[in-house]
DNA sequence: AGCAAGTTGTGAAATAATTAACAATTTTTC
DNA sequence: GAAAAATTGTTAATTATTTCACAACTTGCT
């Protein structure tokens, strides 16, 4: 398979996760419309996705679900699954642990860090709190390739220091901080405050 | 000014966010790759985004970072600013009022609602909790015009059936559910789940 | 003053993403 | 069993976004 378009990976994802729910329905077969109503998007993209990723549906029949949420996976997992950390178990940070907690997928939150003891040696949702001072050896013990940043504004940069020095592989900061990482890292940044003035400007504008 | 690009909207947010702290530190010009370093992106970028709002620095100087930060108010913000509610009082909602608060922008969180008795008639963090059943009266009453959904995510539609119904104008939902509105009203959504199986998929095959 | 270095602003080119259009085929209807 | 309706797969066209390339100008330096 040549190269997947960033925005079709993002929209592979959601299908898979709409598929699931169609599947634990009891569906077997979908139409490239019925997903594309379902995301806000137009069936030609449905199907110029699919097609990107080589799958070919049935003729008036549509997709096989099942056979498409593998074929996903196969694309956006790797086999034996990657482990995340939550850095900062504050509100942001059990909220995600406490989220993720149950969702079955390939990836899995298996260490929150945070400086203030109080937080460190408890549990939250079945995610083990460590000091950030064993960041690194944490890391390395538990093979954690991905990390999420929800510790204060100030201190994600000096944090994204530390977990590239600790060699993760991506990150994902939901600080309003942007940080700097070297560029064989992924890193990918969003804060809701963003997405909420957009809101508004389109609020305004309409 | 013509119509701007979506991605220059979000863009600008954030360049205001960075130009902010810039101000609290003393320094009243920035350049244009100063920016980019911040945001990773290119300077032509940011060049170019600023001239799309027909701002014009100074050559060799920069950009005055308080005209620019006051124009970019003047695109993204209404000038009597908009009030926001949140609906579900659980981890994420909580999460999400409590990082608001304090932050002085155009926008302001003046209601939370929750199915859960025990969650109204409270206040978190400033923000007054409403039983959900009220939620037609106080977004008029307190004319707010921008919803964020935090429910679970199977109550997710029939809450957006209802801020649809009260007269909202923009939704941000949390929720990894898609809703369904009409066309007027200005959805967003957004989930973790993507932008982290996102960062997996950069992971795997880099 | 004259030159070098730095920086903006922008038309034109390139790249990325979406949409249109339609042939090919299957199923349904009568 | 012929016609109509539905649906996929894909090329081509379109639209959106980013980057290139460079003229124009300012400042600092000698
Ligand atoms: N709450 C939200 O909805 C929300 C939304 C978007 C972004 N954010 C951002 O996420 C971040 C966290 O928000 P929050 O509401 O969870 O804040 P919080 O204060 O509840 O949690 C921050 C946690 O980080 C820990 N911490 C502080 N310094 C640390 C360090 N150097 N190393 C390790 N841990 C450290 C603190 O002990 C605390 O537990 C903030 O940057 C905030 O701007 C929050
Ligand atoms: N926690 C996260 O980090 C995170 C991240 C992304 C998305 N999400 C999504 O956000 C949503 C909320 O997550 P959470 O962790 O805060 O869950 P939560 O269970 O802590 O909170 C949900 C809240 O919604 C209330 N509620 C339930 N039904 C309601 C209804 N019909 N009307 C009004 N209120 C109702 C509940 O009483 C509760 O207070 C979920 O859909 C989750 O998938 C959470």
């Amino acid at each position: 398979m040549k190269h997947l378009p960033h925005k079709t990976i993002e929209r592979l994802s959601q299908y898979r996760r709409a598929l699931l729910i169609c599947a634990a329905k009891g569906k077997t077969h979908i139409f490239s419309h019925e997903i594309a109503k379902i995301q806000h998007i137009t069936p030609v993209q449905v199907r110029r996705d699919i097609m990107l990723i080589g799958y070919t549906g049935t003729l008036r029949k549509g997709y096989n679900i099942q056979e498409l949420i593998d074929l996903i996976g196969d694309i956006i997992d790797t086999k034996e699954g990657l482990n995340v950390a939550v850095v900062g178990i504050g509100n942001l940070g059990r909220a995600m642990i406490n989220y993720f907690n149950g969702k079955r997928t390939k990836l899995s939150i298996v260490a929150g860090f945070d400086s203030n003891p109080d937080k460190i040696d408890r549990i939250y949702s079945g995610v083990k709190g460590y000091h950030i001072d064993r960041l690194a050896e944490i890391i390395k013990e538990e093979n954690i390739s991905i990390a999420i940043i929800t510790v204060p504004a100030g201190a994600a940069p000096e944090i994204a220091d530390k977990l590239v020095n600790a060699g993760i592989k991506g990150i994902l900061n939901y600080t309003p901080k942007p940080v700097q990482v070297p560029s064989h890292i992924y890193l990918e940044e969003y804060d809701m405050i963003t997405s909420l003035e957009k809101v508004a400007f389109f609020v305004k504008t309409h």
